[in-house]
DNA sequence: GCCGCCCGACTTTTT
DNA sequence: GTCGGGCGGC
């Protein structure tokens, strides 16, 4: 968002100072949504509200994070901390813990996540089933989001599988119940009920939360659209409908998991006054990709005019390009990357392309890996959002912090991390003690815990900790280096994670067994998969006897450190971004590549399931959100072969391109002839900036 | 009843 | 390329 101005647009003023009553503010891709809601708590504070009297709702926790820190930029830290920025699973959690009593609930109630929900499912419906535990939990939860009980449930149930479902869900309930516990659903049904039930209960929160901001209000179900009304819906007229909803109809991609946007028909019927604000100017991408985005989306109804615009020139055209199959893909899509970085890249002084600049956008995970492989081979950084990784989660970043360390032993932040996991009696003390003394002789901590002049920073019993990690850390990098096969392999890390007492150390950091376990089991699997990489396996290949090339431990923690950048620092992680559309969203980038854009893929379309136009218009503003995700440029590519479970099929460019109306000359761009065309202005820059240079 | 092997499929995701 | 289900054998 650099390109954005530092101060509001008409119509973002307008609907940060409408505060009189209840507003929708429909905002484009790229419209400065989030500065509207954060100037809008600011100015809603400047009226007089207290921080605690704000309530601004998200979807995701990450959202709700970003929503505190933007508007603590803006109010100070001060307003922000008391502010009620939260998800709605959070904010139904706070309700329940105040009030749930009212509902005969225990005040410590317990949260049944989905592994527990599929457990209790199994229970209820006597099966071991797990394809059909996991149906009836769809149903289930489906149902709830409509707010509908097991009763109501098996009056609408239209078929048999149905019907059983909501009788399993009727002993479901009643097993929730007996264990005094809730499942996710119910942290909005419940304090929806609780509101609705209870004019005491209701008043005390209407009078805690007097203004109510919805993000994202396109992806509210039913249910969630039921609590926030039951919230804002004041008995006192004056106060009646003070809220303000953002969202976008176009970008409504989760009707599946029951977000509706029969919803935001529903705001403009039920609130009468609702003023309507649009923000069609776009700050993110140049004129050629909305025109793009504009077109596809074009073929929908619509629910409000908005047409989205922006100042920034036509920029590229939009590339389309066919590909013979999913290597051919990849190939041509780390090609344009490598292009594009080499075209900007290596331009002295030119504020280079970086490796964050990009991202490669695909319908379903499956896709990745064909792309992933692709990056590797190329050497280039990526990785893979959408469902958090594997290596995002504490338990495997420690362990990575290790092999880093065995790996680089200079490597101070994995220095760090390892040393103290577990905790062996080195406290922060001491390490900022041997910080401080590194930094001094400008040698890095590990190379610091062997200078004989440590004795002079450091107390005698610390140094005997901490010559003793050093000894371990050069012992273990010593075995790792001269470990090589699976079963070795495997040997090794296990015994190393006894020697550091891992899986101990798991338990004592973590309240639950449950977690600690499934921490655990995380860790194993990591361990399998660095063994396997370790190679050395005999295998059976058609008859075949197949020993595949030896690595040791040491040569596969490498890799793991090249590709997965585990960069302490979070996440200003320099690398390419691998994302499903999904969980794009929201995001943006310089460059981004849409892939697999055909027929059957996206729009998606399952075997045995037709396309329903409710389906195909969601599929469209998937493509929409796609096309809109790009600031500068956009490629577009399609599959003249696609796989298909074993086999091969044709490929259909999908409708979504034509809709695009990208003119014939612009379609037909040859990515090599791009490509020199990009290589030639580089040339031409850095000749300049040489010219430049030497006249200084 | 459990384990292992083989075959087939292979959306989207948060709390 | 991997995961999970189903089937077959012990």
């Amino acid at each position: 968002m650099s390109s954005v101005p530092a101060s509001l647009n008409p119509a973002q003023l307008e609907a940060v100072h409408y505060l009189g009553g209840p507003c929708l503010v429909l905002a484009g891709a790229g419209s400065g949504k989030t500065r509207v809601i954060t100037h809008k708590i600011a100015r809603l504070l400047e009226a007089g509200y207290a921080p605690g009297q704000i309530a601004a709702i998200t979807f995701t926790n990450k959202a709700a994070q970003e929503m505190r820190e933007r508007a603590k930029e803006l109010v100070g830290a001060r307003a922000a901390k008391h502010l009620v920025v939260s998800t709605f699973h959070s904010l139904g959690v706070r309700m329940l813990r105040a009030d749930g009593t009212r509902l005969g609930l225990k005040e410590k109630f317990s949260i049944f996540d989905s592994d527990d929900v599929l457990g209790l499912l199994k229970e209820a419906g006597a099966s071991s089933d797990n394809a059909l535990a996991r149906r009836w939990q769809w149903a289930i939860s489906g149902w709830k989001n409509q707010g509908l009980n097991s009763e109501q449930a098996e009056a609408v149930a239209a078929n048999d599988d149905e019907r059983v479902a909501a009788r399993v869900m009727k002993r479901y309930e009643e097993k929730l119940a007996a264990y005094q516990a809730v499942d996710f659903d119910d942290l909005i049904s419940l304090p929806h009920k609780l509101l609705r039930q209870d004019d005491e209960v209701r008043a005390k929160w209407q009078e805690t939360l007097r203004y109510v901001l919805v993000d994202e209000v396109q992806d509210t179900n039913t249910i969630q659209y039921e609590l926030l009304k039951s919230l804002v819906d004041h008995p006192d007229e004056r106060r009646r409908g003070l809220f303000t909803a953002v969202g976008d109809d176009d970008q409504s991609i989760y009707g599946w998991r029951g977000a509706t946007i029969e919803n935001l028909k529903r705001l403009s019927v039920e609130y009468p006054r609702l003023k309507v604000i649009a923000l069609e100017q776009n700050y993110r991408s140049t004129g050629n990709i909305l025109r793009a985005a504009n077109g596809v989306i074009a073929h929908n109804p619509k629910l409000f005019e908005k047409k989205l615009w922006s100042d920034l020139g036509d920029g590229e055209p939009v590339r389309v390009v066919e590909c013979d199959g999913e290597e051919h893909e990849a190939e041509r899509a780390v090609a344009s990357i490598q292009a594009l970085r080499g075209a900007g890249g290596s331009v002295a002084g030119g504020g280079g392309v970086e490796f964050k600049d990009f991202a490669i956008l695909y319908r379903a995970n499956h896709q990745a890996r064909v792309f992933e492989k692709a990056l590797r081979r190329a050497n280039l950084p990526y990785k893979v959002s959408g469902g958090q990784s594997f290596f995002d989660r504490a338990e495997i970043r420690d362990l990575c912090a290790w092999l880093r360390l065995l790996v680089n032993n200079d490597d101070d932040p994995a220095f760090l991390r390892a040393v103290s996991t577990p905790k062996r009696g080195i406290g922060t003390q001491t390490l900022s003690s041997l910080g401080e003394f590194a930094g001094r002789w400008k040698t890095s901590l590990y190379e610091a815990l062997f200078a004989e002049s440590l004795g002079t920073a450091v107390p005698a019993r610390a140094i005997g900790s901490l010559h003793e990690f050093g000894r371990y850390v050069n012992d273990l990098e010593y075995r790792a280096r001269h470990t090589t096969g699976s079963e070795d392999a495997k040997a090794l890390l296990m015994g190393w994670l006894k020697d550091i007492g891992y899986e101990q150390h798991l338990h004592d950091g973590e309240d639950s067994e449950k977690l600690a376990a499934a921490r655990w089991s995380n860790v194993l699997d990591f361990v399998d998969w660095i063994a396997k990489r370790c190679g050395g396996e005999i295998e059976n290949d058609g008859g075949m006897t197949v020993e595949t090339e030896k690595k040791s431990v040491l040569d596969v923690a490498q890799t793991i450190s090249v590709i997965i950048s585990l960069a302490e620092r979070g996440d200003d992680q320099n690398v390419i971004t691998l994302s499903t559309l999904h969980a794009a969203k929201g995001l943006e980038w310089p460059h981004v590549t849409l892939a697999g854009v055909n027929e059957g893929l996206l729009p998606f379309r399952s075997d045995d399931e037709d396309m329903t136009p409710e389906r195909l218009e969601e599929e469209r503003r998937l493509m929409y959100v796609g096309i809109t995700r790009a600031r500068t440029t956009l490629l577009v590519s399609t599959l003249r072969r696609r796989k298909k479970g074993r086999d091969t099929i044709q490929g259909v460019p999908s409708r979504f391109i034509k809709e695009m109306k990208l003119h014939e000359v612009q379609a037909k761009v040859d990515p090599m002839e791009k490509l020199k065309a990009l290589r030639a202005a580089a040339a031409e820059r850095a000749a300049q900036s040489a010219v430049a240079g030497s006249k200084a």
